[in-house]
DNA sequence: ATTAGCACTTCAATCATGAGAGTGCTAAAG
DNA sequence: CTTTAGCACTCTCATGATTGAAGTGCTAAT
């Protein structure tokens, strides 16, 4: 049942009713609905209309003598309607941009995005050596812009290929493992080693490494090491045993990287005038790991997904909105881009915003 | 004027209500003082030596019906106070604890704290080949323990020395340096270098600096080539041109690190309960830089430093109280660790943590 | 010098009141 | 049969008055 057999201006009122409650954040009326927007009805129609909508689920009552307010499922509504009408648009609705701005202001402001959008590709581009730079940049943007919490992932290292290792000794039984891998990114890690090792050693297992190597996934190769070890149990060469020691010691990088901002900017939007709703967010976020699972899971979409409210399988999600997207190198998602808000999320700019700033890294690693 | 004029029953009714207020959160009333510490004189006694804290500046009334809450002088009186009774012990007052606390108890306390140190020092130490896990745990220690924000500036690299630097062509005009240094810290950084540079001129290049520099402070070196530009400027011979270009790349390290940790547990605090309160702490510290520069001045002083409300040269700062400390290696400080919390702070404990978290950093930088 | 006692001030909580907003329902109009 | 005007009803929110509690300052007595 429901949406599919609402009449067309059952779903008008239903949507004029979650976009102005997005934007007023007070309970709407049947009286405000018919004012600003000119249905043809009056407000008793749209009182029974309302009264129905509430019936299906799509709307409530804080209390009985208030306007009404979109339930999870009116948001729901409202975000697929979005979808229908076509992404790609900032202009869509629901901002707060006024209906008596002129065509020319409306495209005085596309015109500034499409050149913010361009000079930010820029920027990133001459990240690309570093990732922490340039994510730090993507949610740093992303929260300032949007006043929501971003968060980022960057490329998963199943998908990244080795590029070239290399090892320094340090001193006793230290050493030091230089990475490089396809994307262009260096990470490096102290690395336990038999002390009598020289640095001719390293050199060489290094050079094992990448002649044997390079160019592979991460993953693969040390799928292809454990076979390895497994094979030849008897009869591997020393070289072979120690550099799959090394190699596995260099891979394991303590946990994933996620990139978090916007607790600041979260501070100023009214839903979280009260502490205990802000308290919500920062435990919600607070758990990285958690955090990572969750998008980790939205890597297999395409395109731009948006979880509301209870829609997500974290309980402590209940009462946030979540808009996210894949970037991809190629065809290929590699990592996740996402901004949380309150379900009373501005949509439209958010999925705008995600979407605009995904393929702009998406950008990045093309080629 | 002022605090050696006061008479001991005066400083004894000042620190009362400072400690008092510390707990409660309530202005404290002359009442209140005399049923919780019996110093044998009536409420009216109180009463007027409160009377006269308040026109010496020490304590103020929210209203004039209501008890009396420390101004910033009252509560220097109080640390410094703390100070002279001797840092170190955690339980010298001001915590929660209730007087009838058995003695046995206050040792079993203590036991615990002393071997919570050992572990986190033992952890520290495992942890000292990576300065970024190393001080992500003391801040998150510090601030989960407090409930304040902790801070933390790792190692300046005015004091660091090179142990060995490497480069590693990548493609094209890209080389990654890779930096080690006496505290056994690596950096690494993607360079932009002359495309016809090979592999072996770049080892040649990672080669003379070893040799010639090695030892040295970073910032030695760099007046060192500085001074060789302007004496050799017409017969360079290649090399060490070559060599100071990169080395000046590699060396511009991008802003200074800081590890800022405990917007969460702040939360937590009853100062903070008005979101307002929170935003001018948020403010705060948003400004890594700022941050960085203020607690960069810190540097030359020794021990713990508290800075309380409007002491600090920052305005953002003025309802802030900040606990500090310089860890050190061997005599020199290196580097900083602080909390900032609401003026109204737990003195003792914030002290007892800060000093005692200082000295295991100075201790994994010992050898 | 200290203290008991009292008048005074202020805050915070409680309650009643009325205006305002919005609804649901009914009966009339199209 | 659909739409609308009208009205009674409900609930919230801001306002103002009242009261009790907490705490002070001052004075007079010890």
């Amino acid at each position: 049942m429901a949406e599919d057999v609402l009449d067309e201006r059952t779903r008008q009122t239903l949507f004029a009713v979650v976009e102005s409650y997005i934007n007023k954040l007070e309970p709407v009326g049947s009286r405000f609905v018919t004012k600003r927007y000119s249905f043809g009805f009056s407000s008793a129609t749209i009182r029974n209309i309302m009264a129905d909508l509430e019936e299906y689920g799509f709307l409530s009552q804080p209390h009985i003598s208030a306007g009404r307010v979109p339930t999870d499922k009116g948001y729901r509504f409202y975000v697929d309607s979005i979808f229908d009408k076509g992404v790609g648009s900032p202009l869509i609705s629901d901002s707060d941009t006024d209906k008596d701005l002129s065509v020319g202001q409306d495209e005085a402001i596309f015109e500034f995005l499409c050149q913010f959008t361009r000079n930010f590709a820029r920027k990133l581009r001459g990240m690309k050596n570093d990732t922490n730079k340039m994510f730090f940049e993507v949610t740093n943007t992303l929260s300032s812009m949007s006043n929501y919490i971003s968060i980022a992932i960057p490329p998963k290292t199943e998908h990244t290929t080795l590029n070239r290792i290399d090892f320094i000794k340090h001193k006793e039984d230290k050493a030091v493992a230089i990475l490089l891998t396809n994307e262009g990114i260096v990470k490096n890690k102290m690395l336990k080693v038999d002390s009598r090792l020289t640095q001719e050693d390293l050199n060489r297992i290094a050079e094992y490494l990448n002649s044997e190597y390079s160019g592979y996934t991460i993953d693969e190769i040390k799928r292809v090491l454990f076979k390895r070890i497994k094979q030849e149990k008897m009869m591997w060469d020393d070289l072979i045993s120690k550099a799959i020691k090394i190699y596995e010691q260099a891979m394991s990088f303590a946990g994933e990287d996620i990139f978090i901002s916007g607790i600041y900017d979260v501070m100023n939007l009214p839903d979280f005038s009260d502490i205990s709703k802000l308290k919500e967010v920062a435990g919600a976020i607070k758990d990285k790991h958690l955090m990572l699972r969750f998008l980790n899971e939205l890597l297999n979409a395409k395109g731009v997904q948006v979880l509301i409210g209870r829609e997500n399988s974290d309980r402590q999600l209940k009462n946030l909105s979540i808009v996210a997207s894949t970037y991809k190198e190629g065809d290929r998602p590699i990592g996740v881009i996402a901004l949380i808000g309150p379900t009373r999320m501005h949509y439209s700019k958010a999925i705008y915003m995600v979407d605009t700033i995904a393929k702009c890294i998406s950008k990045t690693f093309e080629q």
